[in-house]
DNA sequence: CGAAATAGGACTAAAATAGTCCACTATTGA
DNA sequence: TCAATAGTGGACTATTTTAGTCCTATTTCG
């Protein structure tokens, strides 16, 4: 797995919104309509975002949120920094972590390395290449030949899922 | 996060013993004493990953496990494939997967780069490699100097957690 | 045979995550 | 000034995932 919350990813859903909507703010109800996520979702994920400083919030009618910085200026990593706390792939390679095995564990240093790596990884990536990236990589291909999303996912959800 | 599970974390410890252990084979239970982890746990860990091919069983009196092939040749995405199956860090990053909100996500493709990136650090590193930084780089540094790790971890635990 | 191991799977317990709700504060505009 | 709109903060519940345990085969060796 290796994998991020939900909430992340609704996170970053959110966001694109917020950043492709040419609007000066959006409210939270507008996001949530205009995403499909459950309003307090949204809610609740703008208040992390705001207080992570990656959007600006205004109260009062008329009032919504917006990004604080421009697309190209918010990474990955800050995205998923304010939603699930630091990147750490283990607790050991967190700052002020220890284990109980630690007499015993011979591994602990080189998770480092590839929490760096991985760390890099998401630095590189903004949330404007997020937005450039929609589509141009379609996730079902049969044959080498690209599949409409919508259907593959109609048959998976016909499965039962 | 985007955090290991502890149980990839401990298969990981596990294999490092079992690599360097030396016998020919290993006992779950001698491997669960030799590191501390409690040994159902051991079991099912060894379970998964001889199902996963990383480990080759033999039953019997003086049975036990031992590495199918060098520790150089198992890489750490071998190992969390075994462990928590494929990595994917989005739901719609993984190969068959499809989500709710496909047709307002603007973000989709782009994490597949990252999900490529990191699995190409996951691939990188070796369990062999994994053994050989133990220690080299020292998890706690107090203004630039490495602190023991036991004492940095007594004084987390009496804080207590 | 019987002791020592693994194999497989069912099951329980604990923790993390996701999602909801409410009372409160700030801002705007009629 | 008052009502409507929108964010704030935090408590709370439900759900899902993860961790860990246990039991009953099956295999192998002496």
């Amino acid at each position: 797995m290796l994998r991020l919350s939900k909430l992340t990813d609704y996170g970053t859903v959110v966001l694109a919104r917020l950043a492709a909507s040419g609007n000066p703010v959006s409210s939270a109800s507008g996001l949530a309509a205009a995403t499909g996520i459950a309003s307090p979702t949204v809610s609740k994920l703008l208040k992390l975002l705001s207080k992570a400083g990656l959007v600006v919030s205004t109260r009062g009618t008329n009032g919504g949120y917006r990004l604080s910085r421009d697309a190209a200026e918010i990474s990955a990593a800050a995205i998923i920094d304010a939603l699930e706390g630091p990147v750490s792939i283990t607790e050991c390679s967190g700052e002020d972590s220890c284990c109980d095995y630690q007499s015993t564990c011979a591994v602990g240093g080189a998770w480092q390395r590839i929490n760096t790596a991985i760390r890099g990884a998401l630095d590189d990536i903004s949330l404007a290449d997020l937005l450039n990236n929609t589509r141009l990589n379609p996730a079902f291909r049969f044959a080498g030949v690209p599949v409409a999303i919508d259907r593959a996912c109609i048959q998976k959800k016909s499965r039962g899922h």
